[in-house]
DNA sequence: ATGTGACTTTGATCAGGATCAATTGTTTGG
DNA sequence: CCAAACAATTGATCCTGATCAAAGTCACAT
């Protein structure tokens, strides 16, 4: 799913164009962006921008994964946003970052320069409603996530991370998830941990029970295979299915 | 603060005009937004909407508060949204309500019908702008609670949750946090619980405990008295001062 | 192949908060 | 003024997940 910048020059075969935030634009919309957009890449485990830095740009994800953080003093740290392609990054009308932002995997961002965008932003409707539908999406998915946090249990953690991922992985597929779903976790254990507000021990010892019990199985460390999806979610503590976050 | 309804016809002397999700509306604006507004009005403790229902409202709150809250088949609940005075319930585009709603305190919201809502979405920049705005806003709010929650102890959530409302008092003044501040509680030991992920009891024990360190003082069971803000942000593990969600 | 460093697993122990249970305090309405 | 319902406090005990520690696995460069 690499995605050379060389590829990227026109909008017309952008892979995240049906998604991202330009995805209800025009033509003639789409050449006011492409006049103030430039690619960047970074690799695997680069931190981006920090909490407080000055971000002269938004962007959205074109390929890779970002997270965003939130650090206290004595190091503890709370993931707060997990950015997949077509996602948005940054906050109009805001100059300074309020989170840590690191990629997570080598990771290309198509950015705008903030001033301009915040203007197309003003000038044109079709950006600024869909950015605000992206936004209302991202906030259910925090919510979704603030019940996770608050009243799960570590095994309910990771049950329902993983029922995301196969949920986000069989949607690609434009299908349900379905028995016999397999994915890569996109995290190490320790992103995990700070996704979901554990130790990386538990979540290392929550996966092999998971596994013990015939729930999931995998295949080398990162390769998960969900023999029966139901079980999955039936684990995860969600009544229907294990919300439908990403 | 109580406002009858009788008060409300107009917008002019709306006590949440100006920052509600109307507030950049121009006159004519406003004029097409009374054209589908109504108001009504709730007791303390009502649920308001159940998670599943049809919903064929949006509204902002005018006096009172609201929560919105996710709950469990076993009966665990977590909270995931606190709605103050201006503040926008409900989601255009969405018919069936994400969460459950209830009165935390007796409560008037201005509710618009969903469908002319959205066709002023669409038609007056001014509403999207601003409900871009709002929503942003709770989405910070939402990723700082994520900290709370998967991160902090049980006293460093409760004071969180007193600098918060600490903040929020004094805002309402037009002013920073200072010594002797003091407010009323809005929830319940237990939806205080439902808040910050924690049991009734733990809630009651470390409100004990910060009296008695002499971090706060209580007055009956309801009033906070804050005698130095800057050790109550200190106990909150935040560096600054304890985030301005609200 | 060998070593290096990052990542992961597993074990032993501990502690923070949950749970269960009993009182006490506060409103409300008769 | 009292009963009843609700809200809050406090205590005793238990258990989940954190912490501390060690060893195992993997990818990769030399």
């Amino acid at each position: 799913m690499d995605v050379s910048v060389a590829d990227l020059k026109s909008c017309n075969n952008c892979p995240i164009r049906h998604r991202a935030v330009c995805s209800r634009c025009e033509p003639d919309e789409l050449l006011k962006l492409e006049d103030v957009k430039y690619y960047r890449s970074f690799q695997a485990g680069q931190p981006l921008v920090w909490a407080g830095d000055e971000m002269d740009f938004v962007a959205s994800v074109v390929s890779g994964i970002a997270t965003l953080s939130q650090t206290m003093e004595d190091g503890r740290t709370q993931m707060v946003g997990l950015l997949l392609p077509s996602d948005f990054l940054g906050r109009p009308g805001r100059s300074v970052a309020a989170y840590n932002v690191t990629a997570n995997s080598d990771l290309t961002l198509c950015c705008f320069r903030r001033k301009p965008f915040e203007k197309l932003l003003r000038d044109t409707p079709h950006v600024s409603q869909r950015l605000l539908e992206m936004t209302l999406d991202e906030l259910d998915a925090a919510r979704e996530w603030m019940l996770i946090l608050g009243r799960k249990t570590a095994r309910e953690k990771i049950a329902s991370f993983l029922s995301i991922l196969a949920h986000r992985e069989s949607s690609l597929r434009q299908s349900t998830p379905e028995n016999g779903t397999s994915f890569e976790l996109p995290l190490t254990r320790e992103s995990m941990a700070d996704y979901l507000g554990l130790t990386l021990e538990t979540v290392s010892r929550q996966i092999s029970a998971l596994k013990r019990d015939r729930v999931i199985e995998l295949h080398g460390m990162r390769r998960v295979v969900i023999p029966e999806i139901e079980a999955l979610i039936a684990e995860s503590g969600d009544d229907a299915d294990g919300g439908m976050l990403i």
